[in-house]
DNA sequence: ATGTCAACGAACCGTTGA
């Protein structure tokens, strides 16, 4: 059996509907974790998606953040913040399939090192990373999908130079990433071969898209039980090429397990 | 640094955030 999980920021679920329910059928993904939907819960298009055979969880906000995760099966212990964390943002959901626990989460931009979102961000990497410790030992199986809104490494970052410690690519949050990462969590993305200068994001502005001019920020971080069951960690680039594209592309993994293990 | 995009409120534009 194959499962498979996806990221995607879309920018809007409103307007990138359509996309999201094209992306679907073609995918059939077990489950499709969303940021920037971008709308309150009473407006959230659940009847859509359960036409296209899929049930949602979200947790929305007026015009900015919100989360959602759309799964063939429903989910249970369903959790909407970080524990700890005083945050009016919606930025996190976390629902459990079968034996497989999934975090869906939207880690703030940040706008520029000099910042206060820059500061917001930092005080938030670790209370969410704090979450994802209680969470490995909770459950074996744990996926942990998103816009970390962080490029990792150099090699992540189309310009190493002109990136170099500004936000996306700044030390301290570089360091708050391989926290996550020493906890037990493995970036899908660097189990397999990769094409070089693969990203996800790319900005509206420049032609970016077009030059290639991007950064891997979308990642998805898996626990070793099912860190070696994945068989493959791909960026589908074709959403981007559409006609009013979301600035990022979709992740996929794939794993050699199903949920009813 | 920005040539774009989306949402919002209150005017068909300017502001905010990414």
């Amino acid at each position: 059996m194959v499962m498979k999980l996806a990221t995607w920021n879309v920018n809007s679920l409103k307007v990138r509907l359509p996309q999201v329910i094209d992306w679907l059928v073609e995918h059939q993904p077990d489950v499709l974790c969303l940021q920037e939907i971008k709308l309150i819960n009473e407006n959230f298009p659940i009847n859509e998606i359960k036409a296209a055979g899929y049930e949602s969880v979200f947790s929305g906000q007026k015009t900015y953040n919100g989360v959602a995760m759309l799964s063939k099966r429903q989910g249970s212990n369903i959790v909407t913040a970080i524990p700890g964390l005083a945050d009016e943002q919606k930025r996190v959901i976390a629902a459990t399939y079968g034996d497989l626990r999934v975090i869906c989460a939207y880690v703030p931009n940040g706008e520029n090192v000099e910042s206060e979102k820059y500061e917001y961000k930092l005080r938030w990497l670790p209370a969410f990373t704090q979450w994802l410790k209680q969470e490995l030992i909770d459950y074996k199986r744990l996926a942990v999908l998103g816009d970390f809104n962080i490029a990792p490494e150099d090699r992540d970052v189309y310009d190493a130079e002109l990136w170099k410690g500004k936000v996306l690519c700044s030390g301290p949050e570089r360091s708050a990433f391989g926290n996550m990462l020493n906890l037990g969590l493995t970036d899908s993305f660097r189990l397999f071969e990769q094409p070089e200068k693969s990203y996800t994001w790319w900005d509206y502005r420049m032609m970016a898209f077009r030059r290639n001019q991007g950064l891997r920020i979308d990642h998805i971080l898996l626990s070793e039980e099912l860190c070696s069951a994945c068989m493959t960690c791909t960026i589908d680039k074709t959403m981007r090429k559409l006609d009013r594209p979301s600035d990022h592309a979709p992740v996929l993994v794939e794993l050699a397990c199903s949920l009813d293990i």
